[in-house]
DNA sequence: AGCACGCCGACT
DNA sequence: GTCGGCGTGCTC
């Protein structure tokens, strides 16, 4: 008998399977883990196929040395998912594996905990009258049973429980525990649920792709719980991936709530060794339901019934780093393996998979209402041009202040979003709000310090810094972001008596930092808590009537075709972060261009226009999802070298211009728009092609990448972040 | 990845 | 004459 066997090493050179003679006494099995024998040294590798015969010469097949389990770790599923992930993004086998393993797994230093646990071996025993601490343990064992040592200890003391341990009437014994992450302990409370949830509950099922658009508070999470619930009765079992930032403890505390230990959880808050008990939970199948961010798209669950992507728009679902994937395109190939449904929640879903709704290929499902009946708070947009022309060049217009002025009155809380993306920043005419834009691409150019250039991130063509507005002539042109620092120092002038908090990456490095702020903001009535993105999500302060969005166009333009998208994304979900009590809530949205159609859309709460107009712009303009974008990026020490490559490449891709004609809509060389990272010079191709032949171009582009140069070659499709 | 083989430069 | 530089190739 033989096996094939992936090696566990990342790298192209060995990714492929080889084969190993099965000793007589093992028993093997495809999935299982093992060590062999690989040139002069002893590797691990994965039993993936097992077979009579090999077509390799038999004089030179070696014998597996051993199992590392004696069972699959890594199931039959996931063997397909590892196959379809090499093959859609190029992934080498075992760094694809590597996923679906909880680390310490691999590192081998895998500790059990095992505690030791006290019984009552002579039941009849009736300690001397004066051991009261003896008599109350016995008492308490009676009554309890075997208990663990820890607990008798702190209870009555370990000298008394050591004394009945040596006259015999205590017995010992070890037990392995796990390790279970803390979840506050919440009552569940069931809702009612309204008519559009229990139809949307009714529409899902089957073996298709769902589309769920809820507005801010329309219950999906409940809509969740019925949908889980409902295959746990069929017997089946579910996973729901939440972006990171609202893995919190409310959620996490709500389910278990419900579900108690059939939940198990995997976030990044988790230890190395609660994370491996969590997965062993799974695998064992004890636990039912996963819930976890993006990676626990591989947990090792079988038999699902059931896979929700709530959130489903946050682009923390695309994996950046090595292996790069998708997680959308998992869930996709887990859910069809599975024959059960998909389910991708959002209020704001991703240009994307509407597209898909409408188009037909995924089935939308809508909650249009909140369901405790309350209206989203009004959302007022403020011209910041004409702030400028009234002569008020700070950083809030006169309305903000205004709004702020009486929620300190008041005693209330508000809440100042800055809007702050990456270090890039775009040039902006301060007297008209005209924006440099690259004349071929339609995305703001971005101001380059370096080498004091604006740049077009998607094409590279590069510009001379404006020194006058085209537009209106006029020469007060600025770059540059307002940060964090800058409006706290600024709000402290205006209200030295208010509690103002900053929570940014700068004061959030510390572990419970997050928590600090949070609670301390809490109690501060009144409070004002400025902050980036990280505000924007899960939290909700009920004494929060006010939300500020200063810069609003920040990522307005980025160079990124998905940066409108975002934006009215972003607005969205701060603006939920208003009026979660009683009192009416209101936002103030201070922007360069007020005009502009994301706003119109976005003060309205109004997706399906935003969608149609912003699916309208990029049909037309051939952005995604209506074309495919495809980067390749080379990077290497030696900028020589690299150039070298990009040329060889180029050319090579070039070719494929005569087969697919007009099938590539754009093609072209440059530098990388960070042009030295980790002192590698870094260079790309970008190409955008349509859709119907996208694969195929894909794929070639790909064979040509690796074939010019064996590693220092990145593909990437549809990136969002291109630096 | 690691490890060997192999073919050219400056040292005991 | 040898030690060692890292280019190339192979691992069932």
């Amino acid at each position: 008998m033989f096996a094939e066997v992936i090696i566990d090493q990342d790298v192209k050179a060995i990714d492929k399977t080889f084969d190993y003679r099965k000793p007589e006494n093992l028993d093997l099995k495809v999935g299982m883990r093992v060590f062999v024998p690989f040139g002069k040294r002893i590797v691990q590798g994965y039993v993936v196929e097992l077979k009579d015969k090999t077509e390799y010469d038999e004089s030179k097949v070696k014998n597996i040395i051993s199992a590392i389990e004696d069972f699959s770790a890594i199931k039959g599923e996931m063997l397909e998912v590892m196959r379809f992930m090499t093959k859609k993004n190029h992934l080498t086998m075992a760094s694809t594996l590597r996923l679906f393993l909880p680390s310490q797994m691999r590192e081998g230093k895998v500790r059990e905990i095992f505690e030791t646990f006290y019984s009552l071996k002579e039941k009849d025993f009736i300690p001397a009258k004066n051991a009261k601490k003896q008599i109350e343990i016995v008492d308490f064992l009676k009554e309890h049973g075997k208990t663990s040592s820890s607990v008798l200890g702190e209870k009555f003391g370990y000298g008394a429980v050591k004394a009945l341990y040596e006259k015999g009437i205590l017995e010992k014994d070890k037990e392995k525990i796990e390790r279970k992450p803390f979840v506050e302990n919440l009552a569940d409370k069931k809702v009612e649920l309204n008519l559009m949830q229990k139809k949307a509950i009714a529409e899902i099922g089957g073996t298709e792709v769902f589309v769920l658009h809820g507005v801010t508070g329309s219950g999906k999470t409940e809509v969740y719980m019925h949908l889980i619930e409902r295959e746990l009765k069929k017997g089946k079992n579910a996973i729901l991936l939440v972006p990171e930032i609202s893995l919190t403890p409310q959620i996490m505390a709500s389910f278990k709530a419900r579900f108690g230990d059939f939940v198990a959880l995997l976030h990044s808050g988790l230890s190395a060794g609660e994370r491996f008990d969590e997965w062993k939970r799974i695998f064992a199948g004890e636990a039912r339901i996963v819930i976890g961010a993006r990676s626990a798209i591989f947990a090792p669950i079988e038999n699902l019934g059931i896979i929700i992507i709530d959130e489903e728009h946050e682009q923390s679902y695309v994996s950046e780093s090595n292996p790069r994937y998708y997680t959308h395109d998992i869930a996709k190939f887990r859910a069809s393996f599975n024959h059960c449904p998909l389910v991708l929640g959002s209020a704001t879903p991703s240009v994307e998979s509407y597209q898909k709704a409408v188009a037909g290929e995924y089935k939308l499902i809508e909650l249009p209402t909140r369901a405790n009946g309350r209206e989203l708070p009004a959302i007022q947009i403020v011209d910041m041009i004409g702030e400028i022309r009234r002569g008020n060049i700070g950083i809030f217009s006169a309305q903000l202040l205004a709004d702020l002025g009486q929620v300190v009155q008041n005693k209330k809380q508000a809440m100042i979003f800055i809007n702050r993306r990456g270090y890039s920043s775009f040039m902006r005419c301060r007297d008209c709000g005209y924006i440099a834009k690259c004349s071929d691409c339609d995305v703001s150019l971005v101001y380059h310090r370096e080498d004091n250039r604006l740049k077009c991130h998607y094409c590279g063509k590069q510009y001379k810094v404006l020194t006058r507005c085209p537009n209106c002539k006029g020469e007060n042109i600025k770059y540059g972001a307002v940060g964090t620092q800058q409006v706290v120092a600024k709000l402290k002038e205006l209200f030295p008596n208010v509690n103002i908090l900053r929570m940014d990456n700068d004061t959030t490095s510390t572990k419970n930092a997050h928590q600090k702020i949070l609670s301390e903001f809490k109690n501060s009535l009144p409070g004002i808590l400025v902050g980036t993105q990280m505000i924007a999500k899960g939290h909700d302060f009920e004494n929060v009537v006010l939300v500020g969005i200063v810069d609003a166009d920040q990522s307005l333009f980025q160079a990124d075709y998905r940066s409108t998208e975002r934006t009215f994304q972003l607005i969205t979900q701060v603006s939920g972060r208003a009026g979660r009590s009683k009192d009416e809530g209101k936002v103030v949205l201070q922007t360069y261009v007020p005009r502009h159609y994301v706003y119109k859309f976005a003060s309205n709460y109004d997706y399906k226009g935003f969608f149609r107009k912003e699916a309208n712009i990029r049909q037309t303009a051939c952005f995604p999802p209506f074309s495919r974008i495809i980067r390749l990026l080379f990077s290497d020490n030696n900028e020589n070298y690299v150039r070298e490559m990009l040329k060889v490449c180029y050319t090579e891709i070039e070719q494929l211009k005569s087969v697919y004609g007009d099938q590539i809509l754009y093609l072209d060389a440059m530098k990388s728009p960070i042009k030295r990272i980790q002192n590698k010079f870094r260079y790309q191709i970008l190409m955008r092609v349509k859709l119907e032949k996208a694969d195929e171009i894909e794929e070639k582009v790909f064979e040509i990448a690796n074939k010019t140069s064996k590693n220092g070659v990145f593909l990437e499709i549809n990136p969002s972040n291109m630096s």
